[in-house]
DNA sequence: GTAATTATGTACCGATAGGTATAAATTGTC
DNA sequence: GACAATTTATACCTATCGGTACATAATTAC
């Protein structure tokens, strides 16, 4: 056990707190202050355990990542089940998180994305943005390279089209979910979107 | 003409740059020295002819509709052209916007409905952006309930399925022009997209 | 128990936020 | 040309921004 006064705070719990204020606000739009008052910490303790507002927003990213991006790929890999309805589960499961009334709404990396460009987000952040976005489209492009040589595509649409098409769908899905889109609806959406596949 | 000393600015080139300064940094990345740098003028003269940051920012929405959001629709009702071309032109012009090197990427109205939800931005800003969206999503309903009637509907797809699935798009590629994705990328995706239209 | 170590709470730092008071400059009216 | 009206420029307001110094509290190592 190492000495010294022990944390009085789960660092988990609080930057669980501070994933949801800038998932929520943005960076720009998130203060200290709405960071020490979610995390129920005060500054100090903040800087001490997370460095400053830049470090703690991409541990934010990197937590929302792990906690709510990971998930919803298992659906592309489960087994007996057709391409269609895999991404359809896929797709629904983007479309639970981005409209389950106990989280922000919408999507952190999507938000995030179109905070991009601006001189008012650090170039850190900005590269972890850049970054995730990266790792999906690559796992997307992956994914539906191996289900090409299975012989599962039809029709002329090439693995990069496709991988294409569906991060629009999931930037567009997450984006209408912010605007206040109803579940129902967006699986409506869903359904239509996926009759080309 | 009226007394008084004139206006040594045009209000509506300060106007323009406003609005490309918050389409770049969104509402809460945008302070009133990014404005009154861009415009060209200081404060008192920013706050007398447009009267605050939320005024200005509402007014610079309006701007761009009228200069950037309402030009794609024409391509909705060209004559003699079939109902998957004029999708594709509507969709491709959004692009040609979200894509222009000239402007800040993406789309403006798409940017701050990201920013929506969060106390950082004043009310009445989130209901401009709401306003916006209500009417686009009306008009495209109009617009395909017309063609349902028109009979250039094929397939079980309804016409709201249709206009909600397009403002998906809309805000899917315009998020993805944000991220950087190339124009020819995303024509490739409005190509692969009304494979279903 | 004492010393070393670590976290917490308060109070503060300079810089910047949005917004305005005030006076000088410029114009049309008479 | 005097006056009224309007815009401009400077300087300032209070509040808050991100970030930190410092003293105190709590804990382990010895």
């Amino acid at each position: 056990m190492k000495a010294g006064r022990h944390r009085s705070f789960d660092e988990d719990i609080a930057l669980g707190k501070a994933m949801e204020v800038f998932w929520t606000n943005g960076y720009s739009g998130t203060s200290l202050i709405d960071l020490t008052q979610a995390m129920g910490i005060n500054k100090p303790s903040l800087y001490s355990a997370f460095g400053n507002k830049e470090a703690l927003f991409k541990k934010s990213l990197d937590m929302f990542v792990q906690k709510y991006g990971t998930v919803h790929a298992k659906y592309l890999f489960e087994v007996d089940v057709c391409l269609h309805d895999r991404l359809q589960q896929y797709l629904t499961s983007i479309v639970n998180m981005a409209t389950n009334p106990q989280l922000p709404g919408g999507c952190f990396v999507c938000n995030s994305t179109t905070e991009m460009s601006g001189e008012c987000v650090p170039t850190g952040a900005l590269q972890a943005i850049t970054k995730i976005n990266d790792s999906t489209k690559k796992n997307l492009l992956n994914f539906f390279d191996a289900e090409h040589l299975k012989g599962n595509l039809r029709g002329d649409s090439s693995p990069a089209v496709l991988a294409s098409y569906l991060l629009t769908l999931q930037f567009g899905l997450a984006t209408m979910a912010r605007y206040g889109v109803a579940h129902d609806e967006l699986s409506d959406v869903i359904a239509h979107s996926l009759t080309v596949v």
